[in-house]
DNA sequence: TTGAAAGCGATACCAA
DNA sequence: TTGGTATCGCTTTCAA
């Protein structure tokens, strides 16, 4: 009773069409290899009876799923946005979908969600995290699925990587807000024990500071990840302000945080960048000359979606994988914050 | 030579653990039927093996996919995501998985993806657009898969659906700004023929507009999608102050919109809100007491997402989809812009 | 509590 | 250019 749906199959089309099933099949995978007035017919006969193929049956008989796994670390906010976007606009070209899920920075959810994920036979597997469980490496392993580690080129990759170097990225504008004359840079936004990227950032950040002659290492807080980067933007730069008041240009761990220290100098009644400078990093939707005009990093989002999904789509036809990284880099911009 | 890879099957498992292949499916499916002791042996094997049901297969035979495909207007910005992550939470704790795509605003496009999506066949289809084109309707109709439409409420839904009343939130915030003590109120931010909803919105600010005894309806411009935003607020702004310049507050038809509006007035120095004061709607992450502290309208994303989970869960485990249209509401957020 | 056999809807491989 | 037959890995149904 309860669930009598009727899909339309192949074989309806067949009959239908008076061919065998076979030549329907071809008729959608390889129309250059049937009869063009056949393959009208068949082609009339789909449209009439709305026949729509059985992904799972084509999975199982042809060993091919058609399908790039995704993890990104979160949904929200405009971090992957893009990198998302790259990459499914890219496989979408080739036929390919992409299967997406958010681990929320948490290495755990993580290995689930790469078991369920493997359960379909996924062509490729895409991860924006480069920290990953034992677990998560033995089913990755285990599988011989391709696999691109994002946004970051871990010293020791799973497969291979696209992205570019977070520590660069914090070391170059740090050195950076030194050039343009700034003396007390501090670095602000990070968080506990999950965002690693940031922690690079930071890392990058005190390399420099230290080379740029800055007596001391100027770091923020650490906050929890549950609170909005705004809110540790502005608790940030609260902390650093009243630690160090002679601080004259602070270096947020993203966009979010950026705002929100941002936010709270207007609101101290300081200003931007003469009193204190503002630097971001992520170069978010909200960042560009309409908006904050933010100075900050701009990683090449959709570029890194976009060439992730070409390594595996080569892979998947071609068969092979080179295990390289691919740095792409990333770019200062500078508006009016700093 | 070129794809290898051997999956471990049910079958493998089953050998190893000296029971037919059925016992192991029942230890994955239905614990309860097998014997405590003989499981325990199975999942040793399966934990020992690393075997991961294909679900393609288990698709296939059951003829349930354990999925729900789901489609939004667009991935980028802030607008979808926590529907989208409400969506695929709830769905998880029920072992089912999300299926993303985006139309970026096109109803061809959604046809498109919805006749591939529909090869997976899903247990369920949520949309986030109102506007179908007839093949949609076709495919939909036919295929028999249950459909929620998200964040609205179509007067002739396909299914059911869940969201709000874009019109009355229009209607509302701009009675609201009336009710602040602002005169000359201006709608901003609409786009060529594609977001259907900010043409809602911007009817019943008109609306509210006449209602409020308001001489003229003041409609911005209406600018390219493919334009930020934030460009659309700023250069709406722009227009609507040379063109009616005592306008005292502008209605912004997206947070986004409202930030390009904001930074294009205090670029001006113009004070917010006392010279002109600036609304939004979606509340944003930016907007928040951290960030632009914009007066907004929030929209339940989160809840419209559980919801829309639990219709389809119930659907599909109950057998029954009642054709309803559940209104979420909304909620006017008075911060700092008006 | 367990198992054997028969599909599910497609593709692969080999013939005609 | 077309078709027959044997899978693909799992669940269903029925029997033991």
């Amino acid at each position: 009773m309860r669930d009598e749906r009727k899909w339309v199959t192949m074989q309806d089309v067949a009959d239908r069409a008076a061919v065998s099933k076979i030549t329907v099949s071809r008729v959608l995978r390889k129309p250059g290899k049937v009869k063009s007035e056949t393959r009208a017919r068949v082609e009339a006969v789909i449209q009439e009876l709305g026949y729509v193929p059985d992904e799972a049956a084509c999975t199982l008989a042809s060993r091919k799923s058609r399908i790039v796994g995704a993890l990104v670390s979160t949904l929200a906010g405009s971090i992957f946005a893009s990198t998302v976007d790259g990459l499914s606009s890219r496989l979408r070209e080739d036929g390919y979908r992409l299967l997406l899920a958010a681990t929320d920075y948490s290495a755990d959810t993580e290995s689930e969600i790469v078991g369920t994920m493997l359960g379909r036979r996924p062509d490729g597997m895409v991860m924006t995290s480069s920290q990953h469980t034992e677990a998560t490496h033995v089913l990755l392993g285990g599988s011989g699925v391709p696999t691109v580690e994002l946004w970051d080129l871990p010293k020791k990759p799973i497969g291979c990587a696209v992205g570019f170097s977070n520590t660069d990225a914090g070391y170059t504008m740090t050195r950076f807000l030194f050039e343009q004359g700034y003396k007390r840079v501090a670095f602000i936004g990070r968080m506990i024990d999950r965002d690693v990227r940031a922690h690079m950032r930071a890392t990058g950040y005190a390399a420099a500071a230290r080379d740029g002659g800055q007596a001391e290492v100027r770091l923020g807080p650490t906050i929890s990840h549950d609170e909005s980067g705004a809110k540790r933007g502005a608790e940030g730069l609260a902390y650093v302000l009243s630690r160090w008041p002679d601080t004259d240009a602070v270096f947020c761990s993203s966009d979010s945080v950026a705002l929100g220290a941002l936010s709270e100098a207007l609101r101290r009644g300081l200003r931007v960048p003469q009193d204190i400078a503002v630097a971001g990093f992520g170069d978010f939707e909200y960042a560009g000359k309409f908006g904050l005009r933010l100075t900050t990093v701009r990683i090449p989002g959709h570029e890194i979606g976009e060439r992730a999904a070409e390594l595996i789509l080569e892979r998947t036809q071609n068969g092979v994988l080179p295990n390289t990284s691919i740095d792409l880099g990333f770019e200062i911009v500078r508006r009016a914050t700093a």
